[in-house]
DNA sequence: CGCTTTTTTGAGTCTAGTCAACCGCAGTGG
DNA sequence: CCACTGCGGTTGACTAGACTCAAAAAAGCG
């Protein structure tokens, strides 16, 4: 709906500094702002997504193949599994899961996805989507037209760095959730979860000690390879060890060292 | 050692037809073997590794920066975690694991790579390796320069695309490894590690039926996120059921149809 | 407000882990 | 030649951590 941040900011002074520019908030310096706002060079997620190092030209050239803002619905897909693949997309405001189908009716999370992150990657290979993305709130994405982009990397090489950057990126951060999947209790996977999430919000400006969770227990739970009761239980026994304060969706760390130590 | 392929092959006639070709085996229609044995259009894995629809020149282009045939002891690893990354390598011949380790001393293998697989990737985003990979037996490889294979990539779109593909692969093996971590048993588990090594070997020209693991019980286990007594038990249940035929690392699948539906 | 969805908590169950014993095999050295 | 050792694999007995089922509280929503 309206262009609230990926997770609620309990800091307001430093999510008005940083988050996306409504309309009303666009600073003085820019001199049409209903469009600046949909530029990346207004965006304030452009530090996450795009290459340092632009020249002005080719930062507008990135601009003119992007499409920018459209606007996703809490509970709509961006895109579904085994659809054609065509487009990468830029989180711009809000969050998404990625959810893979097994064809017995079993699903899994495989992501969460803030504001900066990209999605649809995973389309690269086969030509067709292996996963859902759906918006876990009112969200909107830039569009990047995968072939218009593979055309600009081989022309530019900051920008054919950044999406083997991106690419990579995304292989790492699998394989270190094999490892929390393969190797980790329960406890340490929720604890794990939320330090990961509360980096990730101190990256983009936001308070990394508390926050608001998008998603449901069972989408954390089937995030983390456990149910959700246990989700729920890990929440409550930090609680009662002094680590969290949780109520509902909203999530303050009083240990961060605790948490790291589980 | 010799030129063994990865996985030991029980039906000779397909390997002899389909594996790498040692010097004597080379086709007449080459007219210099033992430089050619090295060259990638003499290579058997070339299918796998390499984009379709190069020119001539372009492949030529290619082969020049790659070096081929750097041979790897069993477990001597190619490349450690945190080592610069530089160069990318496919597998000639053998096969490795590639290792996670966490700094609490908890490690986990997070794949096995067979001949013609490609390996390195998981360097590219931060430029240091995050994984060991470690030869499982004597094996070879071929070592691409990473910024070689960028300019190409800038000048080739078929070499670009393939390299695109290469990395969209990787995200969508891991996040099936992620669903088989988080959703399922360890009967299941097992089942789909034995289907999954069954349809590779296939896909190399050998025999799906039967084969010889390189790979121990544990690292099975690590690889599947369960203990390695417990893949003992699930292979000698599989025994008993009459799905498998199993003598130490000599597997026959007797069953596909009843794994599949484990 | 009434309804649904989400979350919490408890009690009982079961899968996979732990620990330990034992087998077979390869390599070593007396 | 055989005893010894180390490693990988198998199997059994027991245990613990996470799952299942159920009920009720809390939170969201039209």
């Amino acid at each position: 709906m309206s262009d609230v941040a990926a997770f609620s900011v309990i800091s307001p002074a430093l999510a008005r500094q940083q988050a996306s520019p409504t309309p009303g908030q666009v600073p003085a310096s820019v001199r049409a702002p209903r469009k600046d706002a949909l530029r990346c060079t207004a965006c304030s997620m452009r530090s996450i997504c795009m290459p340092q190092g632009l020249t002005p030209e080719e930062l507008q050239r990135i601009e003119s193949l992007i499409c920018p803002s459209r606007t996703i619905k809490q509970g709509e897909a961006i895109y579904r599994a085994n659809d054609s693949f065509q487009n990468i997309y830029a989180v711009r405001v809000g969050s998404f899961k990625t959810v893979v189908m097994h064809r017995d009716g079993r699903d899994q999370v495989t992501g969460f996805h803030l504001a900066g992150d990209s999605l649809g990657l995973d389309g690269v290979c086969s030509g067709h989507h292996s996963c859902d993305a759906v918006a876990l709130e009112d969200s909107k994405v830039c569009i990047i037209p995968f072939h218009l982009l593979e055309t600009m990397c081989r022309e530019v090489k900051v920008v054919q760095q950044h999406v083997h950057r991106m690419m990579g990126g995304e292989i790492v951060r699998e394989s270190s959730q094999m490892m929390l999947l393969g190797t980790m209790s329960a406890e340490q996977r929720v604890a794990t979860f939320l330090l990961n999430l509360s980096d990730r919000l101190r990256m983009r400006g936001y308070s990394p000690g508390e926050f608001h969770l998008r998603m449901t227990r069972e989408e954390i739970g089937s995030y983390l390879g456990v149910k959700l009761e246990t989700v729920s239980r890990m929440l409550s026994k930090f609680q009662r060890d002094g680590l969290l304060d949780t109520h509902g969706k909203d999530i303050r760390i009083l240990d961060h060292e605790g948490l790291v130590r589980v």
